[in-house]
DNA sequence: GATCTATATCCGGCAACACTGATATAAAAG
DNA sequence: CTTTTATATCAGTGTTGCCGGATATAGATC
């Protein structure tokens, strides 16, 4: 391996690092529910328990994760907090998912 | 929540576990740069330790790993094995990486 | 059949993650 | 200033993931 292919390589590698964090952030189901809930603005931390169903402390360690990763951002107002996207990627990766998985043909292979 | 959107939330549910499912295979550096090298046809589990310069035994366990989510198949072929793409979302998936993360406007936010 | 090559599997240590119950903080209401 | 409401953080437990070294197997060669 000469050096230029090297240096793409590392290019690569870097890229890939980058990629998978985001492939992360999404690999669990909650996260990535909390992730499409905030497709169409923003939601309370309460509005996020209810849609899910699931415990305050999960959703706000969960949403703790996705914010300091820099994935959404939070917002107070008043003694709620808003919870809106962030980044400029993930709704385009949603909406890819979307369209795989809970498009009107979902059948894999 | 009514029946019908118990239902609806409940498939939803399910969509998000099954796509986290193929986020969580991409949710690794080397996994995802696997599944890219395959992206141009089969490729040996020796190319692929060249390829991405990882060990033997780590790479054929990601192997293994990605042949058991179902995304790889494997082909012996005299004392090689090729592995290919095994499954339909996933080159999509990738090729919207690459735009996202290798495009020529790789900027975040 | 002994040997070499390519790949797979096993084992183990350590870090990261999923999830929970308890507690802390911050703002609003009484 | 006490209480209530909304959210965040902490501490603990079990599970999964990452990765390496050692060993096993399958096919080719001698």
């Amino acid at each position: 391996m000469n050096d230029l292919s090297r240096m793409l390589n590392d290019d690569r590698a870097e890229a890939a690092r980058e990629a998978a964090t985001y492939m992360r952030a999404l690999s669990n189901p909650s996260r990535m529910l909390l992730l499409c809930e905030m497709m169409d603005g923003k939601k309370s931390v309460g509005e996020l328990e209810e849609a899910l169903g699931l415990g305050q402390a999960y959703v706000s360690q969960q949403l703790a994760r996705l914010r300091s990763d820099g994935f959404v951002k939070a917002e107070r107002q008043g003694r709620v907090v808003n919870y809106t996207l962030a980044d400029s990627r993930v709704r385009p990766l949603i909406e890819m998912i979307y369209e795989l998985f809970c498009g009107p043909q979902n059948v894999s292979n």
